[in-house]
DNA sequence: CGAATGGTTGACGCTTCTCAAACTACGTGG
DNA sequence: CCACGTAGTTTGAGAAGCGTCAACCATTCG
Protein backbone atom coordinates (compact mmCIF):
# COMPACT_ATOMS: atom_id res chain seq x y z
CA UNK A 1 0.00 0.00 0.00
CA UNK A 2 0.95 3.61 -0.65
CA UNK A 3 3.39 2.15 -3.62
CA UNK A 4 4.97 4.64 -5.66
CA UNK A 5 2.74 4.30 -8.81
CA UNK A 6 3.58 7.84 -9.49
CA UNK A 7 6.50 6.87 -11.36
CA UNK A 8 4.55 5.60 -13.91
CA UNK A 9 4.54 8.76 -15.35
CA UNK A 10 7.44 9.31 -17.62
CA UNK A 11 8.46 12.83 -18.76
CA UNK A 12 9.24 15.84 -16.72
CA UNK A 13 7.84 19.39 -16.76
CA UNK A 14 8.72 22.72 -18.51
CA UNK A 15 6.93 24.86 -16.34
CA UNK A 16 4.14 26.26 -18.44
CA UNK A 17 2.17 28.82 -17.30
CA UNK A 18 -0.35 26.73 -15.19
CA UNK A 19 -3.40 27.26 -16.99
CA UNK A 20 -6.36 26.96 -13.78
CA UNK A 21 -8.89 27.47 -16.82
CA UNK A 22 -9.41 25.48 -19.65
CA UNK A 23 -8.19 27.78 -22.83
CA UNK A 24 -5.51 29.44 -21.08
CA UNK A 25 -2.54 30.57 -22.14
CA UNK A 26 -1.17 26.97 -22.97
CA UNK A 27 1.94 27.56 -25.29
CA UNK A 28 2.23 24.49 -28.06
CA UNK A 29 5.02 22.12 -26.70
CA UNK A 30 5.21 22.61 -23.43
CA UNK A 31 6.06 18.73 -21.82
CA UNK A 32 2.80 16.79 -21.05
CA UNK A 33 2.38 13.67 -20.21
CA UNK A 34 -0.34 10.76 -21.88
CA UNK A 35 -1.62 8.22 -20.07
CA UNK A 36 -3.84 5.48 -21.03
CA UNK A 37 -7.14 4.90 -18.80
CA UNK A 38 -6.62 3.34 -15.84
CA UNK A 39 -3.94 4.20 -15.36
CA UNK A 40 -3.05 5.28 -11.62
CA UNK A 41 -1.49 8.73 -11.42
CA UNK A 42 -1.36 8.21 -7.47
CA UNK A 43 -2.45 6.47 -4.68
CA UNK A 44 -3.80 7.19 -1.75
CA UNK A 45 -0.86 7.25 0.81
CA UNK A 46 1.66 8.06 -1.49
CA UNK A 47 4.34 11.20 -0.97
CA UNK A 48 2.33 13.82 -2.11
CA UNK A 49 5.25 15.53 -4.33
CA UNK A 50 3.42 17.13 -7.37
CA UNK A 51 0.57 18.87 -8.58
CA UNK A 52 -1.26 17.78 -11.51
CA UNK A 53 -2.59 20.09 -14.40
CA UNK A 54 -5.39 18.06 -16.23
CA UNK A 55 -5.20 18.88 -20.19
CA UNK A 56 -7.70 16.43 -21.24
CA UNK A 57 -9.90 13.12 -20.02
CA UNK A 58 -11.43 12.53 -17.50
CA UNK A 59 -9.66 11.34 -14.04
CA UNK A 60 -11.50 9.22 -11.03
CA UNK A 61 -10.23 10.59 -7.35
CA UNK A 62 -11.68 7.61 -4.62
CA UNK A 63 -10.79 6.02 -1.05
CA UNK A 64 -11.44 2.37 0.02
CA UNK A 65 -12.24 0.75 3.21
CA UNK A 66 -10.14 -1.85 4.41
CA UNK A 67 -12.49 -4.09 3.32
CA UNK A 68 -13.17 -3.07 -0.10
CA UNK A 69 -15.53 -1.04 -0.04
CA UNK A 70 -14.41 2.21 -2.26
CA UNK A 71 -16.22 5.99 -2.42
CA UNK A 72 -15.23 7.85 -5.16
CA UNK A 73 -14.89 11.68 -3.93
CA UNK A 74 -14.53 13.10 -7.26
CA UNK A 75 -14.43 13.02 -11.25
CA UNK A 76 -11.52 15.76 -12.46
CA UNK A 77 -11.35 16.37 -15.85
CA UNK A 78 -9.92 19.24 -18.84
CA UNK A 79 -8.56 22.39 -17.18
CA UNK A 80 -8.65 21.67 -13.43
CA UNK A 81 -5.99 20.75 -10.91
CA UNK A 82 -5.05 17.32 -9.16
CA UNK A 83 -3.35 17.23 -6.05
CA UNK A 84 -3.00 20.69 -4.81
CA UNK A 85 -4.88 20.14 -1.16
CA UNK A 86 -2.57 17.29 -0.24
CA UNK A 87 -0.05 18.12 2.48
CA UNK A 88 2.41 15.19 2.99
CA UNK A 89 0.83 12.08 1.38
CA UNK A 90 -1.94 12.25 -1.06
CA UNK A 91 -5.45 11.73 0.50
CA UNK A 92 -6.91 9.37 -2.28
CA UNK A 93 -6.33 7.22 -5.43
CA UNK A 94 -6.35 8.95 -8.59
CA UNK A 95 -6.54 7.01 -11.54
CA UNK A 96 -7.57 8.14 -15.53
CA UNK A 97 -11.31 6.63 -16.47
CA UNK A 98 -10.47 8.15 -20.09
CA UNK A 99 -6.86 8.46 -22.06
CA UNK A 100 -5.79 11.97 -20.56
CA UNK A 101 -2.76 14.44 -21.29
CA UNK A 102 -1.48 15.86 -18.15
CA UNK A 103 1.18 18.12 -16.69
CA UNK A 104 3.12 17.79 -14.11
CA UNK A 105 4.41 20.40 -11.47
CA UNK A 106 7.14 19.14 -8.86
CA UNK A 107 5.22 20.64 -5.36
CA UNK A 108 8.23 22.44 -4.20
CA UNK A 109 8.76 24.32 -7.13
CA UNK A 110 4.96 24.70 -7.08
CA UNK A 111 4.84 25.99 -3.40
CA UNK A 112 7.58 28.59 -4.04
CA UNK A 113 5.97 29.72 -7.02
CA UNK A 114 2.84 30.64 -4.76
CA UNK A 115 4.93 32.42 -2.32
CA UNK A 116 6.62 34.58 -5.55
CA UNK A 117 3.36 35.19 -7.36
CA UNK A 118 0.22 36.52 -4.62
CA UNK A 119 -1.61 36.80 -7.81
CA UNK A 120 -1.60 32.88 -7.74
CA UNK A 121 -2.05 32.06 -4.64
CA UNK A 122 -5.36 33.50 -4.96
CA UNK A 123 -6.13 32.21 -7.79
CA UNK A 124 -5.27 28.71 -6.47
CA UNK A 125 -7.45 29.14 -3.09
CA UNK A 126 -10.32 29.66 -5.45
CA UNK A 127 -9.96 26.44 -6.96
CA UNK A 128 -10.07 25.27 -3.66
CA UNK A 129 -13.29 26.90 -3.01
CA UNK A 130 -14.70 24.93 -5.66
CA UNK A 131 -13.42 21.89 -5.08
CA UNK A 132 -14.96 22.35 -1.41
CA UNK A 133 -18.52 23.30 -3.04
CA UNK A 134 -18.62 20.56 -4.88
CA UNK A 135 -17.34 17.98 -1.98
CA UNK A 136 -20.51 20.13 0.58
CA UNK A 137 -22.87 19.48 -2.32
CA UNK A 138 -21.70 15.65 -2.40
CA UNK A 139 -22.23 15.32 1.32
CA UNK A 140 -25.89 16.70 0.65
CA UNK A 141 -25.95 14.33 -2.21
CA UNK A 142 -25.12 11.41 0.02
CA UNK A 143 -26.69 12.15 2.86
CA UNK A 144 -29.86 13.48 2.20
CA UNK A 145 -30.91 12.04 -1.63
CA UNK A 146 -32.80 9.12 -2.85
CA UNK A 147 -31.13 7.07 -5.55
CA UNK A 148 -33.09 8.92 -8.07
CA UNK A 149 -32.12 12.26 -7.04
CA UNK A 150 -28.84 11.28 -7.09
CA UNK A 151 -28.58 9.76 -10.30
CA UNK A 152 -30.58 13.22 -11.31
CA UNK A 153 -28.15 15.70 -10.03
CA UNK A 154 -25.43 13.69 -11.31
CA UNK A 155 -26.65 13.60 -15.05
CA UNK A 156 -26.96 17.65 -14.67
CA UNK A 157 -23.55 17.97 -12.86
CA UNK A 158 -22.10 16.67 -16.06
CA UNK A 159 -24.33 18.46 -18.10
CA UNK A 160 -23.84 21.92 -16.83
CA UNK A 161 -21.49 24.27 -18.28
CA UNK A 162 -19.68 26.85 -16.41
CA UNK A 163 -22.76 29.60 -17.26
CA UNK A 164 -25.60 27.08 -15.81
CA UNK A 165 -27.03 25.93 -19.06
CA UNK A 166 -27.29 22.53 -19.99
CA UNK A 167 -25.97 20.34 -23.06
CA UNK A 168 -29.14 18.10 -24.29
CA UNK A 169 -26.96 15.46 -24.47
CA UNK A 170 -23.85 14.01 -22.85
CA UNK A 171 -21.51 11.09 -23.16
CA UNK A 172 -20.40 8.89 -19.78
CA UNK A 173 -16.79 8.89 -19.67
CA UNK A 174 -16.95 6.61 -16.64
CA UNK A 175 -18.73 2.66 -15.96
CA UNK A 176 -21.75 2.41 -14.04
CA UNK A 177 -19.36 1.14 -11.06
CA UNK A 178 -17.73 3.74 -10.48
CA UNK A 179 -21.28 6.07 -10.79
CA UNK A 180 -22.37 3.89 -8.28
CA UNK A 181 -19.07 4.36 -6.33
CA UNK A 182 -19.22 7.68 -6.32
CA UNK A 183 -23.01 8.34 -5.51
CA UNK A 184 -23.15 5.86 -2.67
CA UNK A 185 -24.86 3.40 -4.46
CA UNK A 186 -24.48 0.00 -5.87
CA UNK A 187 -24.54 -0.90 -9.83
CA UNK A 188 -27.83 -2.63 -9.73
CA UNK A 189 -29.62 0.54 -8.29
CA UNK A 190 -27.95 3.01 -10.52
CA UNK A 191 -28.93 0.65 -13.77
CA UNK A 192 -32.37 0.39 -12.29
CA UNK A 193 -32.91 4.23 -12.09
CA UNK A 194 -31.29 5.00 -15.40
CA UNK A 195 -34.34 2.61 -17.07
CA UNK A 196 -36.96 4.25 -14.51
CA UNK A 197 -35.58 7.70 -16.01
CA UNK A 198 -35.98 6.13 -19.47
CA UNK A 199 -39.18 4.83 -18.62
CA UNK A 200 -40.74 7.96 -16.83
CA UNK A 201 -39.51 10.12 -20.44
CA UNK A 202 -36.92 11.84 -18.92
CA UNK A 203 -34.18 11.08 -20.51
CA UNK A 204 -32.98 8.56 -23.68
CA UNK A 205 -30.12 6.34 -23.56
CA UNK A 206 -29.06 5.24 -27.38
CA UNK A 207 -26.21 3.13 -25.56
CA UNK A 208 -25.31 2.68 -22.32
CA UNK A 209 -22.55 5.31 -22.11
CA UNK A 210 -24.66 8.58 -24.10
CA UNK A 211 -27.95 10.28 -22.10
CA UNK A 212 -30.04 12.48 -24.10
CA UNK A 213 -32.39 14.92 -22.12
CA UNK A 214 -35.54 15.05 -23.06
CA UNK A 215 -36.91 16.63 -19.74
CA UNK A 216 -34.24 19.17 -17.57
CA UNK A 217 -37.34 20.70 -15.92
CA UNK A 218 -38.52 17.89 -14.32
CA UNK A 219 -34.66 16.23 -14.03
CA UNK A 220 -33.97 19.73 -11.96
CA UNK A 221 -37.12 19.08 -9.97
CA UNK A 222 -35.75 16.04 -9.28
CA UNK A 223 -32.13 16.60 -8.30
CA UNK A 224 -33.34 19.31 -6.18
CA UNK A 225 -36.11 17.80 -4.16
CA UNK A 226 -37.85 20.59 -5.73
CA UNK A 227 -41.63 19.87 -7.02
CA UNK A 228 -42.65 16.14 -6.13
CA UNK A 229 -45.46 15.73 -8.96
CA UNK A 230 -48.24 18.81 -8.86
CA UNK A 231 -45.31 21.37 -7.98
CA UNK A 232 -47.56 22.30 -4.54
CA UNK A 233 -46.97 21.19 -1.03
CA UNK A 234 -43.67 21.26 0.27
CA UNK A 235 -42.83 19.68 3.84
CA UNK A 236 -44.74 22.27 6.35
CA UNK A 237 -41.84 24.59 8.24
CA UNK A 238 -40.00 25.83 5.51
CA UNK A 239 -41.23 27.89 3.09
CA UNK B 1 -33.75 33.72 1.97
CA UNK B 2 -29.88 34.58 2.03
CA UNK B 3 -30.90 37.32 4.95
CA UNK B 4 -27.91 39.32 5.94
CA UNK B 5 -27.73 37.86 9.88
CA UNK B 6 -24.31 38.38 9.62
CA UNK B 7 -25.78 41.86 11.03
CA UNK B 8 -26.49 40.34 14.08
CA UNK B 9 -22.77 39.93 14.97
CA UNK B 10 -21.49 43.57 16.67
CA UNK B 11 -18.06 44.63 17.35
CA UNK B 12 -15.53 45.08 14.94
CA UNK B 13 -11.81 44.16 14.25
CA UNK B 14 -8.32 45.18 15.42
CA UNK B 15 -6.50 42.51 13.65
CA UNK B 16 -5.15 40.14 15.95
CA UNK B 17 -2.57 37.65 14.28
CA UNK B 18 -5.02 35.18 12.86
CA UNK B 19 -4.36 32.45 14.98
CA UNK B 20 -4.81 29.39 12.76
CA UNK B 21 -3.80 26.96 15.38
CA UNK B 22 -5.00 26.90 19.01
CA UNK B 23 -3.13 28.29 21.93
CA UNK B 24 -1.38 30.29 19.54
CA UNK B 25 -0.29 34.41 19.55
CA UNK B 26 -3.82 35.79 20.76
CA UNK B 27 -3.03 39.29 22.44
CA UNK B 28 -5.67 39.42 25.68
CA UNK B 29 -7.61 41.86 24.66
CA UNK B 30 -7.88 42.06 21.11
CA UNK B 31 -11.51 42.68 19.87
CA UNK B 32 -14.22 39.51 19.67
CA UNK B 33 -17.55 39.10 19.69
CA UNK B 34 -19.95 36.57 22.01
CA UNK B 35 -22.59 34.91 20.56
CA UNK B 36 -25.06 32.70 22.32
CA UNK B 37 -26.25 29.45 21.17
CA UNK B 38 -27.86 29.41 18.69
CA UNK B 39 -26.94 32.39 16.93
CA UNK B 40 -26.82 32.63 13.05
CA UNK B 41 -23.44 33.59 12.42
CA UNK B 42 -23.89 33.37 7.92
CA UNK B 43 -26.66 31.95 5.91
CA UNK B 44 -26.41 30.17 3.01
CA UNK B 45 -26.62 32.46 -0.11
CA UNK B 46 -25.34 35.55 2.06
CA UNK B 47 -22.41 37.88 0.57
CA UNK B 48 -19.66 36.43 1.97
CA UNK B 49 -17.92 40.07 3.36
CA UNK B 50 -16.28 37.90 6.33
CA UNK B 51 -13.95 35.31 7.51
CA UNK B 52 -14.32 34.48 11.27
CA UNK B 53 -11.73 32.65 13.52
CA UNK B 54 -13.60 30.78 15.55
CA UNK B 55 -12.09 31.74 19.32
CA UNK B 56 -14.08 29.01 21.40
CA UNK B 57 -17.32 27.36 21.51
CA UNK B 58 -18.89 25.13 18.49
CA UNK B 59 -20.46 26.01 15.57
CA UNK B 60 -22.25 23.97 12.96
CA UNK B 61 -22.19 24.17 9.02
CA UNK B 62 -25.24 22.92 7.15
CA UNK B 63 -27.13 23.49 3.96
CA UNK B 64 -30.56 22.58 3.88
CA UNK B 65 -32.95 20.85 0.44
CA UNK B 66 -36.40 23.33 -0.27
CA UNK B 67 -38.17 20.68 1.53
CA UNK B 68 -36.18 21.22 4.86
CA UNK B 69 -34.01 18.09 4.35
CA UNK B 70 -30.86 19.09 5.72
CA UNK B 71 -27.08 18.05 5.85
CA UNK B 72 -24.34 19.42 8.32
CA UNK B 73 -21.40 19.39 6.45
CA UNK B 74 -18.95 19.80 9.73
CA UNK B 75 -18.78 21.19 12.76
CA UNK B 76 -16.02 23.81 13.63
CA UNK B 77 -14.56 24.29 17.46
CA UNK B 78 -12.00 26.56 18.66
CA UNK B 79 -8.80 27.51 16.67
CA UNK B 80 -10.27 26.75 13.13
CA UNK B 81 -11.27 29.38 10.54
CA UNK B 82 -14.13 29.55 9.18
CA UNK B 83 -15.50 31.01 5.83
CA UNK B 84 -12.72 31.36 4.18
CA UNK B 85 -13.42 28.96 1.38
CA UNK B 86 -15.79 31.44 0.21
CA UNK B 87 -16.21 33.20 -3.39
CA UNK B 88 -19.01 35.54 -3.74
CA UNK B 89 -21.46 34.19 -1.46
CA UNK B 90 -21.49 31.81 1.72
CA UNK B 91 -21.64 27.80 0.62
CA UNK B 92 -23.75 27.19 3.75
CA UNK B 93 -25.35 28.12 7.15
CA UNK B 94 -23.24 28.96 10.25
CA UNK B 95 -25.06 28.23 13.81
CA UNK B 96 -23.35 28.54 16.86
CA UNK B 97 -24.50 24.85 19.22
CA UNK B 98 -22.73 27.21 21.85
CA UNK B 99 -22.17 29.72 23.39
CA UNK B 100 -19.21 30.95 21.15
CA UNK B 101 -16.47 33.38 20.66
CA UNK B 102 -15.40 34.95 17.56
CA UNK B 103 -13.12 37.17 15.74
CA UNK B 104 -14.29 38.80 12.86
CA UNK B 105 -11.93 39.47 9.85
CA UNK B 106 -13.10 41.43 6.62
CA UNK B 107 -12.92 39.69 3.72
CA UNK B 108 -11.19 42.31 1.63
CA UNK B 109 -8.16 43.06 4.65
CA UNK B 110 -7.98 39.57 4.55
CA UNK B 111 -7.28 39.21 1.13
CA UNK B 112 -4.80 41.85 0.88
CA UNK B 113 -3.14 40.17 4.29
CA UNK B 114 -2.58 36.62 1.97
CA UNK B 115 -0.96 38.54 -0.76
CA UNK B 116 1.17 40.85 1.71
CA UNK B 117 2.39 38.12 3.58
CA UNK B 118 3.52 34.96 1.29
CA UNK B 119 4.11 32.43 4.39
CA UNK B 120 0.35 33.42 5.65
CA UNK B 121 -1.16 31.95 2.34
CA UNK B 122 0.33 28.43 2.81
CA UNK B 123 -0.62 28.27 6.09
CA UNK B 124 -4.49 29.12 5.02
CA UNK B 125 -4.13 26.11 1.95
CA UNK B 126 -3.21 24.06 5.09
CA UNK B 127 -6.31 25.01 6.66
CA UNK B 128 -8.62 24.68 3.53
CA UNK B 129 -6.46 20.86 2.69
CA UNK B 130 -7.77 19.98 6.03
CA UNK B 131 -11.16 20.65 5.63
CA UNK B 132 -10.94 19.04 1.95
CA UNK B 133 -9.37 16.19 3.65
CA UNK B 134 -12.28 16.13 6.40
CA UNK B 135 -14.99 16.35 3.46
CA UNK B 136 -13.25 13.92 1.90
CA UNK B 137 -13.73 11.56 5.01
CA UNK B 138 -17.34 12.61 5.51
CA UNK B 139 -18.36 11.59 2.09
CA UNK B 140 -16.84 7.74 2.54
CA UNK B 141 -18.54 7.51 5.81
CA UNK B 142 -22.06 8.79 4.28
CA UNK B 143 -21.73 7.00 1.05
CA UNK B 144 -20.25 3.75 2.42
CA UNK B 145 -21.03 3.36 5.90
CA UNK B 146 -23.48 1.36 7.95
CA UNK B 147 -25.17 3.56 11.00
CA UNK B 148 -23.09 1.90 13.29
CA UNK B 149 -19.85 2.43 11.55
CA UNK B 150 -21.06 6.42 11.02
CA UNK B 151 -21.66 6.88 14.50
CA UNK B 152 -18.74 4.98 15.84
CA UNK B 153 -16.63 6.95 13.18
CA UNK B 154 -18.00 10.42 14.80
CA UNK B 155 -17.30 9.54 18.57
CA UNK B 156 -13.88 8.74 17.14
CA UNK B 157 -13.23 11.85 15.72
CA UNK B 158 -14.73 14.20 18.53
CA UNK B 159 -12.38 12.30 20.61
CA UNK B 160 -9.43 12.37 19.27
CA UNK B 161 -6.50 15.02 19.59
CA UNK B 162 -3.91 16.08 17.21
CA UNK B 163 -1.00 13.88 18.02
CA UNK B 164 -4.11 10.98 17.10
CA UNK B 165 -4.83 9.66 20.95
CA UNK B 166 -8.41 9.39 22.03
CA UNK B 167 -9.86 11.00 25.25
CA UNK B 168 -11.06 8.11 27.64
CA UNK B 169 -14.57 10.60 27.67
CA UNK B 170 -16.28 13.42 25.69
CA UNK B 171 -18.93 15.71 26.01
CA UNK B 172 -21.55 16.47 22.88
CA UNK B 173 -22.10 20.13 22.28
CA UNK B 174 -24.67 18.91 19.87
CA UNK B 175 -27.77 17.49 19.76
CA UNK B 176 -29.04 13.73 18.25
CA UNK B 177 -30.68 15.93 15.49
CA UNK B 178 -27.32 17.46 14.18
CA UNK B 179 -25.30 14.33 14.56
CA UNK B 180 -27.98 12.40 12.21
CA UNK B 181 -27.89 15.52 9.77
CA UNK B 182 -24.26 15.34 10.03
CA UNK B 183 -24.32 11.10 9.67
CA UNK B 184 -26.72 10.96 7.20
CA UNK B 185 -29.26 9.39 9.41
CA UNK B 186 -32.25 9.93 11.61
CA UNK B 187 -32.43 10.93 15.37
CA UNK B 188 -34.41 7.64 15.46
CA UNK B 189 -31.48 5.65 13.97
CA UNK B 190 -28.64 7.77 16.19
CA UNK B 191 -30.32 7.11 19.16
CA UNK B 192 -30.79 2.87 18.90
CA UNK B 193 -27.09 2.97 18.07
CA UNK B 194 -26.29 4.88 20.81
CA UNK B 195 -28.14 1.95 22.69
CA UNK B 196 -26.31 -0.86 20.86
CA UNK B 197 -22.76 0.38 21.42
CA UNK B 198 -23.94 0.65 25.10
CA UNK B 199 -25.36 -2.60 25.10
CA UNK B 200 -22.64 -3.73 23.74
CA UNK B 201 -20.12 -2.19 26.31
CA UNK B 202 -18.60 -0.08 23.83
CA UNK B 203 -19.29 3.29 25.59
CA UNK B 204 -21.17 4.03 29.04
CA UNK B 205 -23.56 7.10 28.75
CA UNK B 206 -24.13 8.70 31.59
CA UNK B 207 -26.21 11.12 30.35
CA UNK B 208 -27.34 12.35 26.81
CA UNK B 209 -24.54 14.56 26.22
CA UNK B 210 -21.24 12.56 27.69
CA UNK B 211 -19.92 9.55 26.16
CA UNK B 212 -17.37 7.23 27.91
CA UNK B 213 -15.36 4.88 25.91
CA UNK B 214 -15.26 1.53 27.32
CA UNK B 215 -13.38 -0.20 24.44
CA UNK B 216 -11.83 2.36 21.93
CA UNK B 217 -10.17 -0.87 20.02
CA UNK B 218 -13.49 -2.20 19.30
CA UNK B 219 -14.82 1.28 18.54
CA UNK B 220 -11.70 1.82 16.26
CA UNK B 221 -12.62 -1.27 14.06
CA UNK B 222 -15.97 -0.50 14.04
CA UNK B 223 -15.13 3.00 12.52
CA UNK B 224 -13.18 1.47 9.71
CA UNK B 225 -14.99 -1.26 9.14
CA UNK B 226 -11.87 -3.32 9.98
CA UNK B 227 -12.52 -6.19 11.88
CA UNK B 228 -15.49 -7.87 11.59
CA UNK B 229 -15.73 -10.07 14.93
CA UNK B 230 -12.66 -12.62 14.35
CA UNK B 231 -9.92 -10.36 13.42
CA UNK B 232 -9.75 -12.27 10.08
CA UNK B 233 -11.47 -12.28 6.94
CA UNK B 234 -11.46 -9.68 4.53
CA UNK B 235 -13.31 -9.60 1.16
CA UNK B 236 -11.39 -10.61 -1.38
CA UNK B 237 -9.59 -8.83 -3.98
CA UNK B 238 -7.89 -6.60 -1.70
CA UNK B 239 -5.03 -7.47 0.84
C1' DC C 1 -17.20 -19.06 -32.39
C1' DG C 2 -16.58 -18.81 -27.42
C1' DA C 3 -14.98 -16.41 -23.41
C1' DA C 4 -14.87 -12.25 -20.85
C1' DT C 5 -16.51 -7.94 -19.41
C1' DG C 6 -19.97 -4.64 -18.43
C1' DG C 7 -24.84 -3.66 -18.16
C1' DT C 8 -29.71 -4.92 -17.18
C1' DT C 9 -33.44 -7.24 -14.87
C1' DG C 10 -35.64 -10.09 -11.22
C1' DA C 11 -36.65 -11.97 -6.46
C1' DC C 12 -35.89 -11.52 -1.80
C1' DG C 13 -34.17 -9.71 2.58
C1' DC C 14 -32.15 -6.38 5.62
C1' DT C 15 -31.08 -1.94 7.16
C1' DT C 16 -32.92 2.17 7.91
C1' DC C 17 -36.93 5.34 7.74
C1' DT C 18 -41.59 6.54 9.24
C1' DC C 19 -45.02 7.06 12.41
C1' DA C 20 -46.31 6.85 17.11
C1' DA C 21 -45.95 6.75 21.98
C1' DA C 22 -43.55 6.94 26.30
C1' DC C 23 -39.98 8.82 29.11
C1' DT C 24 -36.76 12.47 30.95
C1' DA C 25 -35.28 16.95 32.06
C1' DC C 26 -36.38 21.52 32.68
C1' DG C 27 -38.76 25.70 33.35
C1' DT C 28 -43.24 28.08 34.41
C1' DG C 29 -46.95 29.28 37.06
C1' DG C 30 -50.48 28.11 40.33
C1' DC D 1 -43.94 22.40 46.45
C1' DC D 2 -46.20 20.33 42.82
C1' DA D 3 -48.98 20.23 38.46
C1' DC D 4 -48.19 21.31 33.82
C1' DG D 5 -46.24 22.22 29.22
C1' DT D 6 -42.37 21.90 26.23
C1' DA D 7 -38.33 20.15 24.05
C1' DG D 8 -35.21 16.48 23.56
C1' DT D 9 -34.35 11.53 23.82
C1' DT D 10 -35.56 6.78 23.77
C1' DT D 11 -38.20 2.80 22.40
C1' DG D 12 -41.50 0.16 19.54
C1' DA D 13 -44.00 -1.62 15.33
C1' DG D 14 -44.50 -1.54 10.59
C1' DA D 15 -43.14 -0.06 5.88
C1' DA D 16 -40.05 0.91 2.19
C1' DG D 17 -35.98 1.76 -0.24
C1' DC D 18 -32.00 -0.09 -1.47
C1' DG D 19 -28.60 -3.97 -1.23
C1' DT D 20 -27.62 -8.83 -2.16
C1' DC D 21 -27.60 -12.70 -4.92
C1' DA D 22 -28.48 -14.63 -9.25
C1' DA D 23 -29.57 -14.97 -13.99
C1' DC D 24 -29.65 -12.97 -18.43
C1' DC D 25 -28.26 -9.89 -22.28
C1' DA D 26 -24.99 -7.11 -25.20
C1' DT D 27 -20.59 -6.03 -26.75
C1' DT D 28 -15.88 -6.78 -27.48
C1' DC D 29 -11.84 -9.36 -28.16
C1' DG D 30 -9.12 -13.28 -28.91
Amino acid sequence: MGAHFASQLSGNDGFSPLAVRPGAARPAGTPVQRVAAGTIVFAEGDVADSVFEVVSGTLRLHKVMVDGRRQVTGFVSGGRLLGVAQSGECLCTAEAVTPAVLRRHPRAAFERRIDAEPGLARRILAEMCNDLRRAQDQMLLLGRKSAVEKVASFLLSLAADEDGDYADSIDLPMSRTDIADYLGLTTETVSRTFTKLRNDGLIALPCPVSVEFLDLDQLEDLATGGADGDGWARRPGIC
